[in-house]
RNA sequence: GUGGAUGUAGCUCAGUCGGUUAGAGCGUCGGAUUGUGGUUCCGAAGGUCGCGGGUUCGAGCCCCGUCUUUCACCCCA
């Protein structure tokens, strides 16, 4: 006999547990709904020339495959074994779990374009997988909950997200968070500005360190990768953007991108963004623009966001953006898409972490009816059946117990109120109902018990 | 993928220089209590010392490998 473990990066969730992710689920559905996204779900695998090439390399690299069923082996021969993994994994495996969330939608909005309306607007809650090495946040399944509108190219939609974004934070008790705003054509307009076309994914992967690294170590990067003197002196307008509003960065950006016809229709949409946002009267916004903004997912082309939960040292807990030809993959070029993705298991370890959440969302059953005996079980059965009609949670204790075990029953899951029910009460109709926080008790009919405990 | 740390009861952790039968607190279970929990008291169960090798008369402790978790890089939600 040997003791069960779990794969690496992989969790069970206990009730506890279960109980605050699912409030995290039901406030990020409630958004998503309200703002008219209708959910969806699809397969845990895909066909894996579904999911490669949509992530970059290092994204191919941490999809799971999925060994063909039956003898995958059968028709290999040596010379495949002797080929190497690369070339042998195609032959093995043509299944995979899936990556993230998007490019499954991508495909089935491929997949179902004649009966769609467009725009589509979904929203999706389901894991995905990543191969990658675990760590504090970081775990190899972990949920993404996503919404998407396809079929359009309106800035309002990104309006939209980031009104969701701030609702759904504020709904779950995150007040403190940064939402941050970039925009893939800006990156683009910089990378010509200082004379490196067509480079900005190196680019931005050595700035999105800034705040971490230093400017200075920004530049070595950089100079290492091949970036010229001339380039690296280009970037300094770069630096003084950051802390300066946003109607500052805008105009900066301006100012020093005017040569770059893409940056300006970048920077444009991102003031258009922030305009309709304003529009809508959105209060204390979180936004915050930031150049310096990279995101991994090679897909995206205009906006991209990400949302930071100040004062926790866990990475971003959502990213989003818009991605002008993702179903291109797939055949059906000209669908503009945008979205948002929320990373439930780093929201649970920023509000566990925080002491986010609230009472409620841990709260299981909420009255114990405890009988003494077996005749007043037969009183105890109905009330618990009025109480559960009343929508209240309410339970028993199965076996004819003592009192004490089943008032420890009541401890254990923190259950708030009890009725007792004894001889004395199955004679006078009268019950006992105890309040377990305070300990006092009082002795009344079944139908005050009910309204009592639901108030 | 690179480097460091870690692993002893369900949980948090002691365990001396390598020395006999590996301990504590909390938790669990039973009792003190025949209609009342949290407090208290008594008792019990619970261990392949992560796993596999090696050194040694003898290994929880030393060496090698491996896995887990974790920290810093890389990347990401």
């Amino acid at each position: 006999m040997q003791k069960p473990t779990l794969p690496k990066g992989t969790r069970d969730f206990g009730p506890e547990q279960m109980r605050k992710r699912l409030f995290i689920f039901d406030t990020i559905r409630q958004t998503f709904q309200r703002f008219g996204f209708q959910p969806l779900e699809t397969p845990s695998m895909e066909n894996l020339s579904v999911l490669t090439g949509k992530y970059g390399e290092e994204g191919d690299q941490l999809l799971f495959k999925i060994l063909n069923s039956g003898d995958f082996a059968a028709g290999l021969t040596d010379e495949d074994l002797q080929a190497g993994s690369k070339k042998l994994t195609p032959k093995i495996a043509e299944k995979g779990l899936r990556y993230d969330l998007t490019v499954p939608f991508a495909r089935y909005v491929v997949m179902n374009r004649g009966t769609l309306t467009l725009p589509f607007k979904r929203y999706q809650m389901q894991p995905v997988w990543r191969g990658d090495r675990p760590a504090k946040g970081r775990y190899r399944e972990f949920y993404q909950c996503d919404a998407d509108v396809v079929g359009t190219d309106s800035l309002l939609c990104e309006a939209e997200i980031v009104l969701m974004v701030h609702e759904v934070f504020r709904n779950l008790g995150v007040i403190d968070f940064t939402l941050k705003i970039n925009n893939r054509k800006i990156l683009a307009g910089i990378a010509e500005v200082i004379g490196v076309p067509g480079q900005e994914g190196t680019l931005s992967v050595a700035i999105d360190k800034l705040d971490k690294i230093g400017r200075e170590k920004v530049l070595d990067e950089l100079r290492e990768r091949g970036f010229s003197d001339d380039s690296i002196a280009n970037l300094e307008p770069m630096f003084n953007l950051a802390g300066k509003s946003i109607s500052q960065v805008l105009s900066q950006l301006k100012t020093w991108l005017d040569s770059s016809e893409t940056a300006i229709r970048g920077v444009s949409e991102l003031e258009q963004t922030i305009q309709l946002v304003d529009q809508y009267g959105l209060v204390d916004s979180q936004v915050e623009l930031d150049p310096t903004l990279a995101r991994g997912l090679s897909y995206y082309t205009g906006a991209i966001f990400e949302v930071k939960a100040n004062g926790v040292s866990i990475g971003s807990v959502s990213g989003g953006g818009r991605y002008d030809n993702l179903t291109g993959a797939f055949g059906v070029p000209g669908l503009s898409g945008v979205g948002i993705s929320f990373g439930v298991d780093r929201i649970y370890d920023v509000m566990d972490e925080l002491n986010l959440f609230p009472a409620s969302a841990g709260q299981g059953t909420q009255v114990l009816v405890v009988p003494f005996d077996t005749e007043a079980r037969s009183v105890a059965l109905p009330l618990l059946n009025r109480l559960r009609s009343a929508g209240l949670s309410a339970e028993t204790y199965p076996d004819m117990a003592k009192i004490k075990k089943m008032l420890d029953y009541a401890n254990a899951k923190a259950i708030p109120y009890v009725v007792l029910i004894g001889s004395e009460e199955v004679q006078t109709g009268m019950l006992t109902l105890k309040n377990m926080v305070t300990g006092e008790q009082q002795k009344l009919d079944a139908d005050t018990i009910v309204t009592r405990i639901g108030a």
